[in-house]
DNA sequence: TGTACATCAGTGAACGCGCGTTCACTGATGTAC
DNA sequence: TGTACATCAGTGAACGCGCGTTCACTGATGTAC
């Protein structure tokens, strides 16, 4: 056995990683395989050992995007589920700068809606378990505070999709925060989570 | 002069139409310029009289779209801007049955979004115009009710658009529909718009 | 410990299809007389 | 009104590049002895 067994993982997971930050920045069809395993320091030719196709790395690297979420991965803070401020710092991660400027290691629900509503639902189901945990978190800090209220879970984790896809589609900068400003205040009082103190 | 001037005109607009229709419904790089002319009643030769290039008509097309403020395409009822419920119908409409279902029609800031985030100054200062169409008009209700909130303003457009593109990505029609009513709800009550009837 | 070997991860040249683009042609139209 | 003509919108065959895919090969690694 000539190579360790973990060594084709490791190559197999880098693969997929170029994918995932290559499709984020520039799309499904302008990314060529030869710039995925550049990324991943390797040679076109390698590819085929580890996928059939570019549609089944396409799949794959979705799904990566879409199984991790992304909260907790800007501005240093990792949020901790269980503390009761929670909801409050997802918001305000999500929101931020932080996730504003880093296109390549977004949230897939910003990166990539539009080519997840043309695809396979197993694709779409992904998408939609992120949204379920972003909402869901949400719900469940809403219910600790006595307001069974999923509605009003699902209208801010919208807010919060839809405030930075819009920001990152705009072409005003100052718009951009405007409009992320103000979700963010809204999302936090619609929740009740505005005592405290909200990064910019 | 063989040809009424107005006849070429008319082709040209049937080709963009058609490309407007098809990018909606499949994105950039998957449509063929002969998937375009057949859609239009052409064939693949003619193209090149009309359009330098694939890009220089995808560009077109984006800005067509987005030039076109899409309320009112739907449920036959064409918003009346005049009228104070006007914010109120936008809102029904946008979230609406309809619009969900008509993605060929859509509106550019659901069906285009990753797209336009990666496209040209251009084409994002025309998406920022929809937005602040969209948005000018609640802001403009808002006002006319005694209060000037413009980050309000912001935030309702942004629930409208997120909760569409999200309504799309998502797997589950149930989900889905769930989604739109609760963003429906939270904007007419964050306008307070609530009075009248509402389509469901 | 050192050497021969088997394995297999990765290479890079080559293939070939698909599609954007070109171009010589066709034929439908309006005009001149 | 009818006919010849010039124009030019649209055709479709052909070209050629780019990129997904294939494949015979190389060379790095761990193992056997």
């Amino acid at each position: 056995m000539p190579y360790p067994p973990e060594h084709r993982d490791r190559t197999r997971a880098r693969i997929v990683r170029s994918a995932q930050l290559l499709f984020n920045r520039h799309g499904f069809d302008s990314v060529k395989i030869d710039d995925i395993m550049a990324q991943a320091g390797l040679t076109r030719g390698g590819f085929y050992s580890y996928f059939e196709t570019k549609s089944e790395l396409y799949a794959e690297a979705i799904l990566l995007s879409l199984a991790e979420t992304p909260w907790g991965r800007w501005d240093g803070l990792s949020v901790d589920f269980s503390a009761d401020d929670a909801a409050r710092q997802v918001v305000n991660v999500y929101l931020s700068d932080q996730h504003f400027g880093d296109v390549d290691g977004s949230c897939p629900m910003v990166a990539l809606p539009s080519d997840v509503a043309r695809s396979e639902p197993a694709v779409r189901r992904a998408f939609e378990s992120v949204f379920n945990s972003m909402a869901g978190l949400f719900q469940k800090t809403l219910e600790e505070s006595g307001q069974a209220d999923r509605q009003r879970a699902l209208t801010i984790a919208s807010i919060c999709v839809g405030a930075m896809v819009v920001a990152r589609a705009v072409d005003s900068r100052s718009l951009s925060e405007e409009i992320r400003r103000a979700a963010m205040r809204t999302a936090l009082e619609l929740g009740g989570w505005t005592e405290g103190k909200t990064c910019s």
